[in-house]
DNA sequence: GGGTATTTCACATTAATATGTGATTGGAGG
DNA sequence: CCTCCAATCACATATTAATGTGAAATACCC
């Protein structure tokens, strides 16, 4: 038996559920919200398997209940229910360890099994989910290319500047003249197509040559 | 009709997984290899909608093999195919834009599902697998904190800063005086614990305050 | 109502950076 | 062999940035 608890605010979608997940075999509903308003005190007196969060709730949203329910318990799991695969509450309820995130439209069979699947370890995800949470690796910095032909030696020097270091301790770090610092970084510059010390730092990091 | 290419150096598995596929309806092996030492002519030339690949594979493995596929073409869908959920593996995969990641294991009919669903833009994952990829957000959490207590006004002067602007333009874009603009710099290394607009822009980006 | 922090501005001085115009050396490649 | 280019150094000059010191207006908290 599955031991669930609810939070959603919408009143006809709050039944709705209740009666889809507590008249199926093995699964029972706890209880049920409209806000997570209490959410310590009651995942404390209900001790779910599962808890449906929804994101979008008044007063305390689904993210910042998933927040106070991780400050006390690590091992409930928590499935996040929504209307829209936004990529910016996704990003920030998967790292607050929530451990699955489907849409509203899923279909009540597979919702039941993703609630399975949540209670038994497993991280189940609709399949837009899943592809923007790929794409967020990927989008963790391709190569993309742009290496601006930059030489060794202005690289090395690119790294120093980065770090903060000022012409003549570059020169002191290569053993070379300050000359010879400034004439890299007059190259670097033109390289990289901007005519300052922060800017090329910040295009260092933009574009992930350091 | 849904043409793969396949990249498995196990001689059974590979004749195994080409039979599978090839005789199923709906799908079309165009060829298999034994590593991916000519990956990029391959590809470009049968130019499948879905590549199966094997990580662990002699000379040219798995990982590398997706790069350079990517470094090329960044439409096909590649599947990763693996032994083991190793951590690392999974993590190289997905940033490198690895559409999917399954487990060799898999049953034959969610198989073929998981290359359909990889087909039409989704991101299938075995439940192991995206468990560890949840994981992997939740644990790269941390480095937050140190938001330095910055003003409102300060942030937007290190926003310009990192923007490449110099005091002059700063003052010019807010609509203050240069020495206004010196004041809140002076504050904001005081605040970072630097001395120089280099630094900061470094620290900006590395602390992730803009 | 008095402490505290933010935002604003001013003047002065030193340090660092940006730009221009050279020159020399040594290696890679047609 | 000769050209191209990276790497080195030099000198000159203008602009920017960093630092110090001081001050006034506004807003907030207790």
């Amino acid at each position: 038996m599955i031991k669930v608890i609810l939070y959603e605010d919408n009143p006809q979608l709050r039944e709705g559920l209740t009666m889809l997940i507590d008249g199926s075999d093995g699964f029972e509903i706890l209880a049920s919200f409209k806000n997570c308003s209490n959410v310590i005190q009651e995942v404390e007196a209900f001790n779910p398997d599962v808890i449906l969060m929804d994101i979008d709730m008044p007063v305390v949203n689904g993210i910042e209940g998933l927040k106070l329910i991780r400050q006390k318990n690590q091992e409930v799991k928590v499935l996040m229910l929504t209307v829209f695969d936004d990529n910016k509450n996704v990003f920030e309820a998967l790292k607050n360890g929530a451990n699955g995130y489907v849409l509203k439209k899923t279909p009540p069979a597979k919702l039941l099994e993703y609630i399975t699947e949540a209670a038994s370890g497993g991280a189940p995800m609709t399949s837009s989910i899943a592809t923007q949470v790929l794409k967020m690796f990927s989008e963790v910095q391709i190569p993309q290319g742009e290496d601006y032909n930059l030489s060794d030696r202005e690289k090395e020097v690119l790294q120093h500047l980065v770090n903060g270091y000022s012409y003549k301790m570059i020169a002191a770090e290569m053993f070379i003249a300050i000359d010879t610092v400034r004439s890299h970084i007059k190259k670097i510059y033109e390289k990289l197509h901007v005519n300052s010390k922060s800017e090329a730092v910040a295009k260092a990091f933009k574009d992930k040559i350091v």
